[in-house]
Order: C-alpha cells, then sequence, then structure tokens
DNA sequence: TGACAATGTCATCCC
DNA sequence: CAGGGATGACATTGT
C-alpha cells in the first residue's frame, strides 16, 4: 500500500529531491523520504533498500561515492545553513548519528594511528559560512559532477589539496548537497576554498580524536594496502600449496610403501578381507615392539599394526582434508613432516607457542598406538584377535577423530591456548601490529587454506570488529560446544562434542574466552587459530548430524551480529531437541502400558528400538493404533463408522465386544477410564466370537456370520494373565440365564408367541434374510411386530454399546492428548528455561567482553573513554564502532564533538549542541528526546 | 437400601 | 421411504 502511495502520489516529489540531492525536510518530508520507494528513485535501485550505514567504510569503500547520497547532517552545510538563515529546516537521521567509530590502524598504538593531518589554516578558527562542504565526488571526477560550493570565492587550491580533499571528502561522507539551484552559481570542477579545507582539517581533527587514520579515509593508501596484502597473501598461497604437494607426495610414498610391506608380509585372506601374515617368522621380528625398526621409511611398517594404523591415519587424513580442515590427523602427521610445515619463524614467540601446540597435538597418537601393539604379539591368534580389536579400535577413533586419544591432551592443549592467550595480552592494544600480523599470517595459513580468505581480509582490515568478531563466536561455539556436552545428547554425539570442545583450543571457561576474545584485538594469529578450529568444528558436527551442522551455520554468521546471541541459543535448544537431547521419555509410558497391556501384539515392538525421537515415534504409533482400531471396529461389530466420529472414536472400538469392558462390574467400574486408556488403544487380539451384539448376551448371535468374519483372534482380555479366564467371561458364560432383563423378556414373549425364529436369527440376519424368513412363515401381525421390535430393539442395543464405547474412547483420547499436551508443556517450559539461562549467561558474558573492550581502549590522550559518553556498537556486518551516547546539550559542552564543532566556528548555539546529542542506530529512541530538527550527524562518520 | 455402573430401550436424527 | 446407524434420555439391572 505504501509503495502505491509513493509511486502514485510521491514519486514526483522524490523525482524532485532527486534532482535536488538534498533531502530537504519540508513539511515532514524527512519521513517521506526515507521509504524505500523515494529512496529508490532518488539515490537508486540497491541505495534505496539498504540503511545508510556508515559503518562500512572499509567493506564497501565507496559507499558513499554515490553522488546522490544525502547527507544534510554535515555540521558544515548546517554551518552554513544556519547562517543564511534559510527558511528550510534540514533534519539529520537520528539513526545516522554515528559521531565517532574506533578502528585501530596498522601502527602499533592508538595515538600513532592518524593520518597525516593537513595543517590548519591559521585563519581556521572560524569557518567561513560560505565554506561550505567539499561536494567533491572522487567518483564522479571533478568536472563530471558540478556540485555545489557554497563559497562564491572559487578560492584556487593546488591540485594536491584538492586530491587530498577528495580523499577526505569521500571517506568522511562528505555532504553532497546540490544546492545550485539556490545560488545558481555551481561550484566548476569541484575546486574548493581554503575554508573547504579548513573545515576539513577540523574534520579530520574530530576523526583524529577518535583515532581514526588516515588509511581508513584515504582509499588510495586503503588500496596500497590491500595490494601489498593481497600479494602477500598469494605469495602465501603459493608457498602454501608447494608444501601441501610436497607432503601429498610424501604421504603416497608412504601409503605406497605400506602397502608394498603389507604385500610383502601379508596376504589378505579372501573369504574374511583379513590379513594374515604369511610367514610365522615374522612373528618374532616384525612384532616386536622394539622403536628402532621404526627408523626408515620400510622399518616403519614393521609390523601390521603400525602399517594399519598408518593406513587410517591416511584415512583420517583424506577425511580431514576432504573437509578442507586441518584437524587433528593433519597435526599427527605433522609429527612425520613437521619440518614441511614448520612456517618461517618469524615471530620467535609466537612460533614457540605454535610449536608447543603442535607438540601437545602430536603426543596422544604414539600413546594410543602402544598399549594395542604391545599387547598383541605372543601368537598368531592373539594377534590376530588383538588386530581386529585393533581395527575396531583404530576405526572408533576414526571415526570419533581420534577422541579417546586426544582426551589426556586436551586439557594441556587448553592450558597452551591459554597462555598463548595471555601471552597475546601482554601488548594490550587495541591495534593491530602490522608487523605481527605478517608474522602470524605465513605460520598459520598453511595450515588454515580454507580462512585463507578470512585472514587477507581482517588482515586489511583495521576495524576493531574484524578482529573481535571471531573470537566472540568462537567463545559462542565453546558455549555450543559446554551445552552439548552438557546436555542429554546421546553417548556418541556427546563424545564427539566433547573432542570438539577439546580440539577447540580456545577455552571454554569464559575468563579465558575472554582472553581469548580481547587478545583477538591485538593479534590475527590467535583469531586464526581459533578459525581453524571453528572449521574443525563445523566439519565435525557435518560428520556428526546434519542436525548438529545445522547448529553451527547460524554461528558462523553470528560473529556478524551480537544482537544474534538469543536467537543463537534458541536454534541451539532447538536443534539439540531435534537431535534428541531432550528425549521425551514420558511419551513411552503410555507406551510401554500399551505395549502391556496389547498382550503381544509385535506391531508395538518398535518401542523397544530404543528411538528416542519423538516425532518419529508418535506419528507411527498413532497411525497403527488408528488402522487397528478401524480395523477392530469393523471386525468386532462389523459396522462401518460413517460419521467422522468414527476415525477418531474408532480407537474404542478396540473396547468394543470386549468382555471385560462391557460386562466387568461395578468393582471396575471405577478403574474404567484408566483401563480403557491402556486397553483401548491397541490392537486387541479378541478371544471372544466377535459377535456384534458384543457382551455375550444372551441373545448374542455367536452367529456364523459373525464368527466366520471375526476368526482374528483378539484378546479382550485385559489386564488377565495368560492363562487365566476372564472374570466377565466367567460371569457371563454362567449368569447369562440368570439375567433378567429386556433380552429375556423379549425372548419370554417370542416364546410366548412362538416366534419361530431364534433371536439372534431375528437381530442378526441381514434384510433380505429377514424379509425372506418373514414371508417363508405366515407369521401373525403380534408376530411380526414382536420379531420387528426384537429386531430394531437388538440393533439398536449394539448400537449402544457401540455409541458407548465410541463416548469413552473419545473421552480416552481426550484425556491422553491432555496427558501428552501437558507433557509437552513442561518440557517446553523446560526447555524455556534452559534457555533463559542460557541467555542470561549470554547477556553477563557479553557485558563482560563489552566491558572488557571498551576499558581497553584509549584516546589519543592515553586516557580510557567515559562509558556514560561512548559505548561500543555493532552494526548488521559486525564493525563495530565507539559511538557517543546521547548526551545532553549542557553535558556535551565538555563532549569532544561539541569542542570540535566549536572550534569549526560554526557556532550556532543550539545547532552545535545539538549536533552532539547524536546517538547510535540503537539509541534513537533516547536520541529523539533532543531537539530534532537541529540535529545533525557528524561528517566524520565515514 | 441407596449409590453407582452397566446395560437396555426409546425417540430422534440422519444417511 | 424403509432400514439402520448414532445418540441423548431414560429405564432397568446388578453389585
Amino acid at each position: 500500500m505504501i509503495k502505491e502511495y509513493f509511486t502514485d502520489g510521491l514519486i514526483g516529489l522524490a523525482i524532485l529531491l532527486s534532482l535536488f540531492r538534498t533531502d530537504l525536510d519540508l513539511a515532514n518530508i524527512h519521513n517521506l523520504i526515507n521509504y524505500p520507494e523515494v529512496q529508490d528513485i532518488i539515490q537508486g535501485q540497491t541505495a534505496a533498500y539498504l540503511p545508510a550505514n556508515f559503518h562500512h567504510l572499509t567493506n564497501i569503500p565507496h559507499a558513499f561515492g554515490n553522488p546522490k547520497h544525502l547527507d544534510l547532517e554535515n555540521e558544515a552545510f548546517s554551518a552554513w545553513f544556519n547562517y543564511h538563515g534559510s527558511n528550510f529546516r534540514f533534519q539529520g537521521r537520528q539513526q545516522n548519528n554515528i559521531e565517532a567509530f574506533l578502528v585501530s590502524g596498522p601502527e602499533p598504538s592508538v595515538v600513532s594511528v592518524h593520518v597525516q593531518e593537513i595543517s590548519p589554516p591559521a585563519n581556521s578558527v572560524s569557518i567561513n559560512s560560505t565554506s561550505l562542504t567539499s561536494p567533491t565526488l572522487p567518483e564522479e571526477g571533478a568536472g563530471s559532477f558540478p556540485e555545489l560550493s557554497i563559497s562564491n570565492s572559487s578560492a584556487a587550491v593546488t591540485s594536491t589539496q584538492n586530491e587530498t580533499n577528495n580523499s577526505a571528502a569521500t571517506t568522511q561522507e562528505t555532504t553532497v548537497v546540490d544546492v545550485s539551484f539556490l545560488f545558481n552559481s555551481p561550484f566548476p570542477g569541484c575546486n574548493l576554498t581554503a575554508e573547504d579545507l579548513e573545515l576539513i582539517d577540523v574534520l579530520w581533527r574530530q576523526d583524529e580524536d577518535l583515532g581514526v587514520g588516515k588509511e581508513v579515509y584515504d582509499a588510495n593508501l586503503r588500496h596500497e594496502l590491500e595490494k601489498k596484502q593481497e600479494m602477500e597473501r598469494i605469495r602465501l598461497q603459493e608457498l602454501q600449496k608447494a608444501q601441501l604437494l610436497e607432503k601429498e607426495r610424501l604421504e603416497r610414498e608412504k601409503q605406497e610403501q605400506a602397502s608394498r610391506w603389507l604385500k610383502e608380509n601379508f596376504r589378505r585372506d579372501g573369504e574374511t578381507g583379513e590379513w594374515v601374515r604369511q610367514n610365522a617368522s615374522l612373528d618374532a621380528s616384525s612384532f616386536s615392539e622394539d622403536p628402532s625398526q621404526a627408523q626408515n621409511a620400510n622399518e616403519e611398517f614393521s609390523n601390521l599394526e603400525s602399517a594399519l594404523d598408518y593406513f587410517f591415519n591416511m584415512s583420517s587424513e583424506v577425511i580431514a582434508k576432504v573437509n578442507e580442515t586441518e584437524s587433528v590427523h593433519l597435526n599427527e602427521t605433522l609429527e612425520n613432516y613437521q619440518p614441511a610445515f614448520i612456517p618461517q619463524p618469524t615471530n620467535g614467540l609466537e612460533l614457540q607457542e605454535f610449536q608447543q601446540i603442535d607438540q601437545q597435538q602430536q603426543q596422544p597418537l604414539p600413546l594410543a598406538v602402544a598399549p594395542v601393539t604391545i599387547e598383541h604379539q605372543d601368537s598368531l591368534e592373539d594377534s590376530w584377535e588383538g588386530l581386529v580389536d585393533y581395527l575396531k579400535l583404530t576405526v572408533n577413533s576414526t571415526e570419533d577423530s581420534t577422541n579417546t586419544d586426544l582426551a589426556p591432551n586436551c586439557t594441556d592443549n587448553s592450558n597452551v591456548c591459554e597462555d598463548f592467550f595471555l601471552l597475546g595480552d601482554v601488548t594490550n592494544n587495541v591495534t593491530l601490529d602490522s608487523s605481527s600480523v605478517g608474522a602470524a599470517l605465513p605460520m598459520i595459513e598453511p595450515l588454515t587454506p580454507e580462512v585463507d580468505g578470512l585472514t587477507i581480509q581482517q588482515a586489511s582490515d583495521f576495524l576493531l570488529h574484524n578482529v573481535s568478531m571471531p573470537a566472540d563466536t568462537m567463545n559462542i561455539t565453546s558455549d555450543l560446544e559446554s551445552d552439548l556436552t552438557s546436555g542429554p545428547v546421546a553417548s556418541n554425539i556427546s563424545s564427539q562434542t566433547n573432542l570438539v570442545a577439546e580440539l577447540n583450543s580456545s577455552p571454554v571457561d569464559f575468563d579465558l574466552s575472554d582472553l581469548g576474545f580481547f587478545d583477538n584485538l591485538t593479534g590475527l594469529q590467535e583469531q586464526v587459530d581459533e578459525d581453524i578450529n571453528m572449521s574443525e568444528i563445523d566439519d565435525m558436527f557435518h560428520t556428526i548430524q546434519s542436525s548438529g551442522a545445522s547448529l553451527l551455520e547460524p554461528i558462523m554468521e553470528l560473529g556478524q551480529n551480537m544482537d544474534t546471541l538469543q536467537r543463537l541459543g534458541e536454534e541451539m535448544n532447538q536443534s539439540m531437541a531435534s537431535l534428541g537431547s531432550s528425549p521425551s521419555y514420558e511419551d513411552f509410558d503410555a507406551l510401554e502400558g500399551l505395549e502391556g497391556a496389547i498382550g503381544g501384539s509385535e506391531d508395538f515392538n518398535f518401542t523397544d528400538n530404543n528411538n528416542t525421537d519423538f516425532d518419529h515415534l508418535k506419528a507411527p504409533r498413532r497411525q497403527r493404533s488408528k488402522v487397528h482400531h478401524l480395523s477392530e471396529s469393523s471386525n468386532d461389530s462389523g459396522f462401518a463408522y460413517k460419521n467422522g466420529l468414527s476415525s477418531n472414536s474408532s480407537a474404542g472400538s478396540s473396547y468394543a465386544g470386549s468382555p471385560a469392558g462391557s460386562a466387568h462390574g461395578a468393582d471396575q467400574g471405577h478403574t474404567n477410564l484408566n483401563q480403557y486408556g491402556h486397553n483401548g488403544r491397541g490392537p486387541l487380539i479378541s478371544s471372544h466370537n466377535g459377535s456384534t451384539s458384543g457382551n455375550g448376551t444372551e441373545y448374542d448371535p455367536h452367529g456364523s456370520l459373525s464368527v466366520a468374519q471375526h476368526q482374528v483372534a483378539h484378546n479382550h482380555t485385559y489386564n488377565t494373565l495368560p492363562g487365566q479366564v476372564p472374570r466377565e467371561v466367567k460371569k457371563y458364560a454362567h449368569k447369562e440365564p440368570s439375567r433378567k432383563g429386556p433380552q429375556s423378556r423379549d425372548h419370554r414373549r417370542a416364546l410366548e408367541l412362538k416366534v419361530p425364529f431364534t433371536i439372534a436369527e431375528i437381530i442378526e440376519s441381514p434384510v433380505e434374510t429377514f424379509n425372506e424368513m418373514l414371508n417363508a412363515h405366515k407369521l401373525t401381525e403380534a408376530q411380526l411386530s414382536l420379531i420387528r421390535d426384537i429386531r430394531r430393539r437388538g440393533k439398536n442395543k449394539v448400537a449402544a454399546q457401540n455409541c458407548r464405547k465410541r463416548k469413552v474412547s473419545v473421552i480416552v483420547n481426550l484425556s491422553d492428548e491432555r496427558s501428552d499436551l501437558e507433557k509437552a508443556r513442561d518440557r517446553l517450559m523446560a526447555e524455556r528455561a534452559e534457555m533463559e539461562q542460557e541467555t542470561q549467561r549470554m547477556r553477563a558474558k557479553f557485558g563482560h567482553l563489552y566491558a572488557h573492550i571498551f576499558q581497553s581502549l584509549r584516546d589519543e590522550h592515553g586516557q580510557p573513554y567515559d562509558p556514560s559518553l561512548y559505548s561500543l556498537q555493532q552494526s548488521s556486518d559486525g564493525n563495530v564502532f565507539l559511538v557517543p551516547r546521547n548526551v545532553t546539550p549542557a553535558a556535551s559542552s565538555s563532549d569532544r564533538t561539541s569542542r570540535v564543532i566549536s572550534a569549526g566556528g560554526s557556532s550556532t548555539g543550539p545547532s552545535s549542541a545539538a549536533s552532539s546529542a547524536s546517538s547510535s542506530p540503537s539509541t534513537t529512541s533516547s536520541s529523539s528526546t533532543s531537539k530534532s530538527g537541529a540535529k545533525k550527524r557528524k561528517a566524520f562518520d565515514e
């Protein structure tokens, strides 16, 4: 509807605004302009649906190179506008009132991360009102886009200055406002006045205050940096490829050697497929555990175990390669090929730590092999059995990715990682040391080919977020793993996740994670190391279950947005539920009772397979019971229920015709409901004759028709032992004649009137037969009436019985549904509580990390930022920004922003004060309290 | 003997 | 339209 409205009514206005390239706020046009339709028209198709995200500077360098980009919050423009006292009212977009963002440049410290600032002119104290923002648009070129310069003075600027200004304008999201229609004096060639430069300098100084490096703004510097990094990346990739090729070649050779050795010394049993030693003389030598035998390549396979072990290791490596993950298997191979994988020690400390990790990871392999090989070296049989056992063990360990082998090592590994993080924490610096980054990359990249792009991207991106977020992701992953481990997951999954947690060098503990989180601000190697683990985890989960893999998908994306933390928890819980981590054991209660009640029905034996899948269990159960009930109802009474109730209430048909159900006495009557609840749902094997009358009364037809139709051995003897005769059967068997009632009355009357048919014949015979019977005999009117009444009453009696059975079954079903719903409710409530707990935990962790990061930030004076004035915000793409909080105009007098603005000369009082009262997108509600008309977004948020 | 459950019967609706 | 199923209401029977 909105679209229609705008396309019909406001399209003209949008086009006009597009021509003006302004977002003048005339009569609340501001709101209209922000509609996507209008933005679409003004800025282009894609820009309209992208929120003006000013945080994408590095990722989208030319996000604001859009010549149509609207920015009237630019304070310079505002100053100009206020100076001219225009009637126009410019309204800033509150959600864009980001005044600062924290970046960390390649310089080793925050303070030094600054651009080569342009020395401001001496007369820059007050900005000439006519010097407006730079309208330059580097993308468009100077001449191709004759933008406004309000200044009529076409002050000559040097080309260098112009270029610099272009860069500055680009990165500072300079307001592009074409107000030439106001002055009819378009600025030719984007030449800037000296005042423009002064303003730009002022703005730059603002940026410097907030620790913005020039390279962030300067596209040329950025491009150079990216080029350099790209070349380095290519070089590393080539080196890595060469190493991989070498490694593969060595592996192939070794595999061939192992195969050759196996063929020489063993033969494969054609029947069993087992490896049998060809020559017993090998026993003594080849199965000894003399370590000296494993010196050369051939001797490495001096015993079958080692050869097969190598094979399995190879298979593990293949798995690892397929997953494109450098997992523990690869680390195992490092034991043999370590020289090929040791990177150039550009950073001694880090390399030392890295090697420590490697050594830690390499330890378990011999530990795992040794006991097995020692154990089976006595005789051929023993060796054979041992081989089989070992194969099992090896297979298991292969499938589990040597989780058991790594188990004793994980703690040490974690400790190493912890130390690793702690070492990184020593620097305690927000910025990235380019040298350390460069040192870390060649170390890690050979092991992390799949994170290559990520690494390079992050190496080229010095924003705080890009180094912090993966760590955050890892922390979450650690939480996930811990939760999975602690959760009631199946044992194998649990072990897998344990392994994942072990493989993940990132400590699960919060404090350790915290350290890891922050240390990622100072170095990339930890992050990349964790990326390795992320890949490992991802692949692990792929190998565990697809649902498990689905767990990690959102996790990987989670690093993009901290807001998804809670969502992750929910997804995690859901996935855990889907994994069967929360099996609904209570659902088996009914089944178990049912199984016991049905007494030998094989259809429900599937409950023995320990299938914990709730849905898969319940669906067949209900289907089968329904099928049985339907057949039962048709068999039992011979009635085909026509109404809609039949399908649902047919469950009660199991109760139909049951002597236990129909003829039990008062002693059982009180427990009817529960009795039916268990008994009425199963496929009842009726032991009675399956008569339609069902309760064995005197006129129970026991007809041949019914008997012929109901040969199914239904057992309606509920709650009776196999050899026990049901009480009701006994009762009716012996007490039928004693029962006084309508049946006997009809029978008596029939006898009195000498009706030549039995009651059963009257009732059970089909209509045709019944009519033939009547026609075949000469019957009086009284006899005919009695016969018809008997038939009617008999039919109705059966119908009443069935009706009552159905009623009971409906009640039972409703009761069961209620019970199920109650159980589901309890389960959901428990899950909810669990998720809330998890959410709280995540919140607490987030708060802690937030505080940790915030306290680590320093301004240009080395002073920490005031948490009351600044806050860390994260955009949707994962960028983390330091943005000022919404402060009151009085408080903003001491604010840096306002200080800069006053130095810029645009001292328009309320305007400048309000300009500092900007807010982040997440605090727009609070920012709405400030004066809306005069708010302006800081120009340096790009 | 009354309460209660089971069952039968009737009336009615509906197919 | 008759036969018969379904069902509410009531009656009957047995415990």
